[in-house]
DNA sequence: CAGTTATATTAGGATAATCGAATATAATTA
DNA sequence: TAATTATATTCGATTATCCTAATATAACTG
């Protein structure tokens, strides 16, 4: 088992193990945004914004850049679009089967 | 934000938040595997492989079946290995700047 | 310089994840 | 049925994550 690239790679897979994380991420697919940006889109103060923001930079997942007053984040690997296109395919599957399980279910009652 | 989706996306990468269910998911991406095969090849007790299991069950990635006293996993989308293989090329890449970062560091002492 | 705006950091308490140890369950075999 | 093998679950302690409140830093504005 090779522990050091599963430590890596799960290291990753925490920077987006939290909604308001992927919701930021998810802002920052359109484009360069700044915190001021974020917070009236996610339901989340500026402070708990910056340290989700911290926890992303931690990962290298994104960067920022001043600008004037404000900071404008970017993502630093466009393939992580990849990795949450595939979540959420999967997230759909898993709801569809679930949906259709049940129905199966509430179909012999009759 | 969609809050419901971003809760579900964030609950499958949880599942991969930890090198020991990486390393789970890697043996199944080669085939069917019991909790004993496992245990040897990972790190880990048996208790341990069984929870960090319970863990992928619930976010519905592994299931298993019985065969006689043992009980055979598998992966139940075969796409969590593609997130698997993105992981690994981003902190690839990430490495690989990194060390390019600190090269070009060390050849401004000449 | 004083005040303001944007962002980051720290501290503290609540909740959740993790692991080892012990115990439970389930199938098999003697 | 007793012992064995494979796996799961529970408990308790430790550590990590998360959030809010307060404070700090940094750049701009008057």
């Amino acid at each position: 088992m090779d522990t050091r690239a599963y430590r890596l790679q799960s290291k990753t897979a925490k920077a987006l193990a939290h909604p308001t994380r992927i919701a930021i991420l998810e802002m920052l697919r359109r484009g360069e945004r700044c915190v001021c940006e974020m917070e009236p889109e996610l339901e989340a103060s500026q402070a708990n914004i910056s340290q989700h923001l911290a926890a992303l930079r931690d990962a290298n997942l994104v960067a920022g850049r001043r600008e004037g007053m404000r900071i404008q984040y970017r993502a630093t690997d466009e393939r992580i679009f990849q990795v949450l296109d595939l979540l959420a395919v999967i997230r759909h599957d898993q709801l569809n089967q679930a949906r259709r399980a049940l129905a199966s279910l509430e179909s012999v009652r009759a």
